[in-house]
This record gives C-alpha cells, structure tokens and sequence, in this order.
DNA sequence: TAGTGGTCTAGACCACTCA
DNA sequence: GAGTGGTCTAGACCACTAT
C-alpha cells in the first residue's frame, strides 16, 4: 500500500522498473493485484500502464499480461510550431517578409501531389522567416487555391502565410519530413549563407478532409537545431 | 445521442470541429452536457477531451471549460529506435562493423557533459552502421565506464553498442538535437560520400538515474530523411 | 464563490489471445 | 476455455480559476 493517483502510481511503477526490481522483459503482476498492493481501485492501475504504454516503457497484451519493454522504444514529440514561434522562443524578434507571391504551374511533382491538373495555376509563396532581422529560415509554399481561394486576398505582409492558414483551416491533417541538403544558390542569397552549406530542411504537407491545401519546404539557417527530450 | 466508447466520441468530436461546427477558438459545451448529447458517461466524455487535449486539438481549463486551440499545435511523435530497427524497416539486410574501440581521454566538451574528472578516460568507439552492405550511418560514441563498465566484455561485434546499451540499461532518460552538417573527411570516407555532402546527424545523450551513461553520434548517410505523419 | 475539469471508486461486461 | 487488459457506468469528491 503506498498511495494512489495514477499519476503517482505511474512514478512508482517506473521507478521499479529503472530500480531492476521488474527487469527488461519481466512481467509484471496483474492489474488486480496491483490494485491491491497500491490500495487503490484497478482502473487507477490502469491508467498508469495506459500511460507507461504509451510511453513505449512497457507491452501490453491481453491475456499475456504486462511487461516491460525489452527494447525501450522511446518517443520523440515534437511540436510543430508555427516559425514565429519557433523564432519568438529563441528570444528574438520575429519579422517576414515576403520575397514572391504568384500565380504559377506548379512542376509536376507538385501537380501530382495537388491533385491538380495539368496546366492549372496554383498560389505559388516565397517567405523569408527572420529573426532580429537576420535571416532565419527561407520558405517556399504552394498553395491549392480550389481548398484556399481566399488566400488571395489575405495580408500576407503582415501576417505570415505559415500563421494564416494554420489560423484559418479548421483542421488538418499532414506528413512531415525532415532531411538535410546543400543549400543552393537561390536560397543562399536569401539566407545569406555560402553556397552548398549544409541546412536543415522541413517539408510539409497538409490536407484537409482529403483534399490538398498546401506543400512548403522549410530551409532553416545554417546551424539550426531541433531539440527534444526524451 | 450517438454512440459511445471514447474513441468513437473522440472522432466525432474532431469532426464537429473540423466540419466548423466548433470554430477555432469556440468554447465546446461542458463534460455533462455533452455526455448526455452522447448518451453516454461524462467519464468516457472526459477521456475523449483529454485525448483531444493530448493531441493539442484542444485546450482545457477548469472553470474556463474547453475550447478549440486556435493555433493548433500539432505534435508530431518520432519513434527513437535503434538503428538496426530502422534499417530493417526499410527492407535491407542489417549489419554492422566496429571501426574503433579504445579508451582514450575524451575532449573538454564530453568531460563536461560526463561528468568526469579530467584526464579520466571514457570508452570509445566508432561503428559503421551498413543496410544491404552499403553504408548508412556512421557512429561516434562515448560511453561512462563508472555507469556501465561491463561494456568492455560486450560482445560489440555481434550486437551494436546501441542495442547493448538499450538492452542491458534498464531505463533512461536523455536529449537528442537533429541537425544538419557538411561531412568531413574522417565521416566521408566512412559513408563513401564526397566531402562537404550535407547530411542528417543525430546526437543524443542518455542518463540513467542522473548519473550520465552515453552521448553519440550519428551520421547518416547523404539523402537521409525522417518522415512523419501529424 | 461557483462552475468546470481532474480524478477515484466499485462493479460490471466485453474482447482478445494464449494454451 | 480461461485469464488479462479494455472500457463503460454512476456517483462522488477535489482542485483550480474565472468572475
């Protein structure tokens, strides 16, 4: 008996496992049973290996019971955040400026992942992300004007298309990728960094119930890094 | 009155909000209205919200009620596994080789993060990670042999240092940084790529109980992505 | 201070899966 | 078939916080 709230009980349960007392791999005891060691009700010991679960530190299976996790397969989370923010977090002043903004047809990997079609013009952005007036990051965007139509006539000087449309579309779903490359001419200029820098690039996709809203690469100033704790 | 389970809620819930019946920022109805609109308990109400809450789809606050983020923040969870997990996942055949083993003083900036006294030696190692016998990352680790001093009978030619350590480590917490940088000629030649390529490098560190154990890191080979799904 | 979410309980039934 | 986790319920009390 040592206490309840399943936050504590998750605590203890975790605590055990980093203690050695249940090793890698071991089962551990019933939910019931636990329930009575903690003097608590099962749904309480529930929650707390939900939790651990969740957190990838234990296994659970029905009738095979709980144990812990022989490879601890941790979970990064990120946030992806809106590039103000990211900027506004650094403690520094965040300002953008838009460097293109048209009406294009897009290449075809674009067309094909728009589901556009062939000789159809999309909203095509360029955006220089700063922060205290250095450059930050460079963005590209396209923008499907069939989902977004009204993006025409948003202030995109003063309010970031990154932030419009996040602020705008209900929900949405999307895929993120995170990949480096050697900075190319256009984007050096923008970022004022030499020529074949390595950068840390994003791209993103979003969609909302299916249809296509928009697709951005991210090209964040050389040195950036994205930290997480595990 | 719907249906219930908290999943099925959770769903229609998301939809009310994506559909726009629920704006972005709008205040939802409290726990007790919406489990009597569900039929259901507000218990299973109250597991949906927070899953929502978890999700960063919502906000909640005592008094204040729950209402719609209106800038959502979306979180985009990354599996941490070992390398040789993440190779397989691609379809390839794993294999790994150790380039270096030794004891050796490490430099200042891993003295500090160790915790060690200086001129106190640390193992390390290099090992390059192969997927169908072509290079896909490069590794360079420091491990705290006052944490984990068996590591030196460890059969590293059989098993990575990184799955021992994940394995035989009962649990740990840690940081990991992703970032982006011009191959040298030492990681060059390891990856058989050309000097200056951008690549993707992970570092992270891990502790066991605040006593430090490992930090390293990974080089991947050029073209390297990590993909998500929000 | 009143209202909302946060959590606990005790009991119940279901669903999966291992043997 | 039996055992374990997954989930629901109805009621209760607590904790925070907006007003």
């Amino acid at each position: 008996m040592i206490k309840k709230s399943h936050h504590t009980v998750r605590q203890s349960m975790q605590d055990r496992i980093e203690v050695g007392e249940w090793p890698l791999g071991a089962l551990i005891p019933g939910e019931i049973e636990l329930a009575s060691e903690y003097g608590c009700a099962r749904t309480t010991i529930n929650r707390a290996l939900q939790a651990l679960a969740d957190a990838g530190v234990v296994v659970r299976k029905r009738k095979g019971g709980t144990r812990v996790c022989e490879m601890p397969v941790r979970h990064a989370k990120f946030t992806i955040s809106i590039v103000r923010e990211q900027v506004e977090a650094t403690g520094c002043q965040y300002r953008h400026s838009v460097l293109t903004s048209m009406l294009k047809i897009p290449p075809a990997p674009i067309v094909t992942r728009l589901g556009l079609k062939s000789g159809e013009k999309a909203f095509y952005l360029e955006t220089l992300h700063l922060a205290d007036d250095r450059p930050f990051a460079f963005e590209e965007r396209w923008v499907n004007l069939k989902a977004v139509p009204n993006i025409l006539t948003a202030p995109l000087d003063d309010i970031s298309a990154n932030e419009w449309l996040v602020k705008t579309v209900p929900f949405s779903s999307g895929d993120v990728i995170f990949s480096a490359m050697n900075v190319d001419q256009k984007v050096a200029t923008s970022l004022e960094t030499a020529i074949g820098k390595a950068i840390f690039v994003v791209k993103r996709t979003t969609w909302y119930k299916e249809e296509f809203i928009t697709t951005m690469k991210l090209f964040y100033k050389e040195g950036f890094q994205l930290y997480t704790r595990l």
